[in-house]
RNA sequence: GGUGCCAUAGCUCAGUUGGUAGAGCAAUGGACUGAAAAUCCAUGUGUCCCCGGUUCGAUUCCUGGUGGCACCA
């Protein structure tokens, strides 16, 4: 197996971008986005896409292929990326994978369980009872459903308890039935390097970042997509807090002070996912030197 | 310089008729298999500004100090 796969992982504001560029020209490859937000093409500036100039250097995929109005989910993700991926692994034998996007890069590494697509009908129908009976009313459903998932899951998540109940009632046979937890292994290496820096630094520049993001036109761009605000697609950081700015519910500033906060939280919501994760090997943003040696070496090992 | 008010969690403040304290926000930890930048769960010890006094006991009352604010000179 002489093709190897180099994932870029860590919070958002690290730097992956431009450490993923390096290493790709570095390596003279491409790059593959596993970014859930960054492939709708009406969005840019809040989903930070690297600009035109880095876009034509090295060559990116999975940006700006789809439309916020359509359907699109880690699944679709898999079977994309790894098209992508099986096709450009023909001419090269490393690509770069780079995204803050937790359960994107999961599920490429690993895989995802075969289930079925829910009925759209179905999902609608659920979300009218949560609404207007609760969730216990889809709980006591499940509980009859599928015991076994009603067992484990979280039942205070009405995201859980729905999609497991969409799932049973779409497909006619209980949802952990088809939970097979099993890791895909790939036809290719995987060699994963974190971002981390200290806590406070990245805040400050997540923080920066939003207001140069504010700058560039963040405000003009939410508006040319508030029509749309109840797409799930644009339930996204830079986006909701600016809707509920446009719907007079906050002032701008509050609304900048949200989209910061956010990006803070939203950073620590994904080192906590990453942290757990024993493959990943470790780095400063400023270390791009070294992360190059250390891929060098890697890659040597396994020739 | 004088007078008055204030000093408690990272921030804004509440409170203890004297028995060493708690809200909001911020922050932190965690979960996660077709909506994932989503969704959900959990977490509050801090010289109660400092020195001294009264008291069995002071963060609380008193003297002095320091710092801040306001007003008067």
């Amino acid at each position: 197996m002489n093709k190897t796969l180099i994932v870029v992982v860590g919070p958002t504001g690290i730097g992956k971008s431009d450490l993923s560029i390096r290493i790709a020209q570095h390596l003279n490859t491409e790059i593959i986005s596993a970014d859930s937000r960054q492939i709708y093409r009406e969005l840019s500036i809040g989903t930070a896409v690297p600009p035109a100039a880095d876009l034509e250097t090295v060559k990116h995929h999975l940006i700006h292929n789809h439309s916020i109005h359509e359907y699109y989910s880690a699944s679709s993700f898999e079977t994309e990326a790894l098209n992508i991926i099986t096709d450009l692994f023909h001419t090269n034998d490393q690509l770069v994978l780079t995204g803050g996007s937790m359960l994107y890069v999961d599920t490429l590494c690993h895989g995802i369980d075969d289930i079925p697509e829910a009925d759209p009908e179905i999902r609608k129908q659920l979300v009218v009872e949560l609404e207007e009976k609760g969730l216990d009313h889809l709980r006591l459903q499940l509980k009859q459903l599928d015991p076994d998932y009603y067992a484990k899951v979280d039942l205070k998540n009405p995201k859980r308890i729905l999609h497991a109940l969409e799932i049973c009632l779409t497909s006619g046979q209980a949802y952990s039935s088809m939970r097979t937890a099993q890791k895909k292994e790939r036809p290719f290496r995987i060699l994963k390097i974190g971002l981390n820096r200290d806590r406070t630094e990245l805040y400050d520049r997540i923080n920066r970042r939003v207001e140069k993001m504010i700058e560039q036109g963040l405000v003009e761009e939410a508006r040319s997509v508030y029509e749309f605000k109840n797409l799930n697609s644009l339930n996204t950081v830079g986006y909701k807090e600016l809707f509920a700015y446009f719907d007079g519910e906050i002032k701008l500033e509050e609304a900048i002070d949200l989209i910061q906060r956010n990006s803070r939280r939203y950073a620590r919501k994904q080192l906590t996912w990453f942290r757990k994760d024993e493959a990943i090997n470790w780095f400063q943003p400023e270390q791009a030197d070294e992360i190059i040696r250390f891929i060098e070496t890697q890659l040597a090992l396994h020739d």
